[in-house]
DNA sequence: TCACCAAACTAATTTGAATTAGATCATTGA
DNA sequence: TCAATGATCTAATTCAAATTAGTTTGGTGA
């Protein structure tokens, strides 16, 4: 009692090697030809003594550890109100259980800088993990590229322009999904548009603003504004002004700048859908405390975190091309913030 | 290239035994009379090769790997709106930092279930880290008396019982903080009060209600209501009721409750705190979306998480008993609904 | 009666790092 | 001059399980 049953343990209960129990718990019995009594024996002592397989002694034979590693160069879960990653975390854990893996979480953070460095004090931290999903903005190729070097796996969550050849990534269609959205608005009957946006321009920014300029170009449509904005810069002039210059619409990159609006659009007393549209172009996290049914763009992050973790275990399969990448499409919110123009221009 | 460099390689490269390059690289060089000279070689050699100890060899020997193991029994993450979690695992993580090491997330899931065991299909996967926090309400005390058993320490966040024997927790000094904050309550006034908590009773809830009820009945006061409520079951008919029963203050456990209690409130047109005082016994994660500057506690769920770390390290180097534990303090936050009553009764 | 074969098993090795028990060599004291 | 000592380093073992390369045994065919 108090000490672990190991496989020889079970093997002496039974009266056969330490080689047959192996091949008994393994189901390998009648590749090697084990006697089915021999193997209910062996069976029946690993009940009796209540036996686990150590799985570090595994791991260390099969060179898998069943450790996926996850890394932003940034804390995973921020202290501000709401994690960027929290959705994308979500998702990897729903792959990690389905695949029956278990996540490690890079803490290493460089206290002088904030930042995460894979290599430090020329450690690769990493490499405990048998592949990793990378997740931020921040680039740091020279890291990554050193870590595909050595044969490391791993993919990224986002869209990768440089280090696409070093592993896959899985994103969304936000340029699509954009554009979309633009054929919409003109469907409707909106002619005059504009777009605001957050100043901090990071890689699924610039595909929606790519999928509105597509789409609003090719519909003909007029862009009144193309405003970049900061949290608290948005208010009821700015909307003032893009509705004199005529437009109908309104398409927002974030949904804490839909809230800033709608205190604008009630400031000003306008009607929303009736004289403004306004189109929300990311997941609502929490719909309970939205301010209205907005009509927008739900990004599946969730599902990208879990695709995240099916392509490394194909890559580390070998069933995968490192350079393979898939883009998952947006859905569409109709909410109730989207209608008709007033009056048609 | 390509392949990960192993300690026998390193060896090669310096021109010496593996056993020589485990002594350096683990700083047992003076215990051993290795030569400064040869020391320096086999760094270089270690720097040059990129190399990273395998964790899953060392923990088969019973070495530290400075990694260690998060696990609740259920997802850490949860697909619902607001993870339970949240707060403590960001505690986690910076007492993880401050102390140098990485987190595992143990995920392993039984699909049938839904429920995760740590000796699920035999594999014990938490020994590859040198310990675990565990977290959530689910107690599986047997599979932990096992994990004791094997040698594998660990440490709770929430108090624990019948399991407090196996390691330390780190807990909320829950019972006390209810306790004061009635005190509080009645020294404003206050004769009549009632308690409104969640039909789901966990273990910190109880506590609540214990330093409720010891609170109220030192005072003398009177408890008009005890209500076991789910979500969306509470509405304007009940606070009229409870008010007609005399109460002037009224106690949420939870924060989510505060809200729908801010509806009825509305609803009836009652003044808060002139006629009713409100006071949440939980953290509001965040105060931008709450109604009102609600009087509550706050739970330094934070503080928890990194102090279950720090003293989870202490019990893995032996200068701390694995009989002990901690509570931590609960903060007031005044707030501004949490008043006098308006007239004495 | 003996070579041959399959059935039923086992000894030995492997995995990577840590540790125990030596080994080698030069130097020192008597 | 020779044992004793210390400095430096290494061979061998250990951890638990998986796998490779056999071994033993009994039976069959010629």
């Amino acid at each position: 009692m108090g000490v672990r049953p190991r496989q020889r343990d079970i093997a002496k209960l039974a009266g056969v090697s330490q080689t047959t129990v192996s091949l008994a718990l393994n189901g390998k019995t009648a590749d090697y030809g084990i006697n089915a009594e021999t193997e209910q024996k062996i069976m029946d002592a690993a009940r009796e003594l209540g036996y686990v397989p150590n799985i570090t002694a595994r791991a260390l034979r099969g060179g898998r550890n069943r450790l996926i590693g996850v890394h932003a160069f940034e804390p995973l879960f921020p202290t501000g109100r709401e994690s960027y990653y929290g959705e994308i975390l979500v998702g990897i854990e729903q792959g990690a259980i389905v695949a029956g893996q278990d996540l490690v979480l890079f803490t290493s953070i460089h206290q002088h800088t904030g930042q995460a460095n894979i290599f430090h004090e020329g450690r690769n931290r990493l490499r405990i993990a048998d592949g990793a999903v990378i997740l931020g903005f921040e680039q740091h190729d020279d890291e990554l590229v050193r870590l595909a070097d050595e044969g490391f796996r791993f993919v990224f969550v986002g869209r990768r322009e440089r280090a696409a050849a070093l592993g896959p990534y899985v994103s969304a269609e936000y340029a699509a999904a954009v554009r979309d959205i633009t054929s919409r608005v003109h469907a409707l009957g909106h002619r005059k548009v504009a777009y605001l946006g957050l100043r901090d321009r990071a890689e699924p920014r610039v595909e929606r603003l790519e999928g509105f300029r597509t789409g609003s170009a090719e519909l003909g449509m007029t862009v009144v504004a193309e405003t970049w904005a900061g949290a608290g810069e948005v208010g009821a002039s700015w909307i003032r002004q893009v509705m004199d210059g005529g437009a109908t619409a309104l398409l927002v990159e974030s949904t804490g700048m839909l809230e800033e609006v709608a205190e604008g659009v009630a400031e000003l007393g306008i009607n929303m859908p009736g004289d403004l549209s306004v189109i929300g172009l990311d997941s609502i996290t929490d719909p309970s405390a939205a301010s209205h049914d907005w009509t927008h763009l739900l990004v599946p992050r969730r599902e990208m975190g879990a695709r995240a973790v099916e392509l490394l275990l194909e890559v580390l399969d070998g069933h995968q091309e490192p350079t393979h990448h898939e883009l998952l499409t947006c859905t569409f919110w109709p909410g109730s913030t989207l209608g008709a123009p007033a009056q048609e221009v």
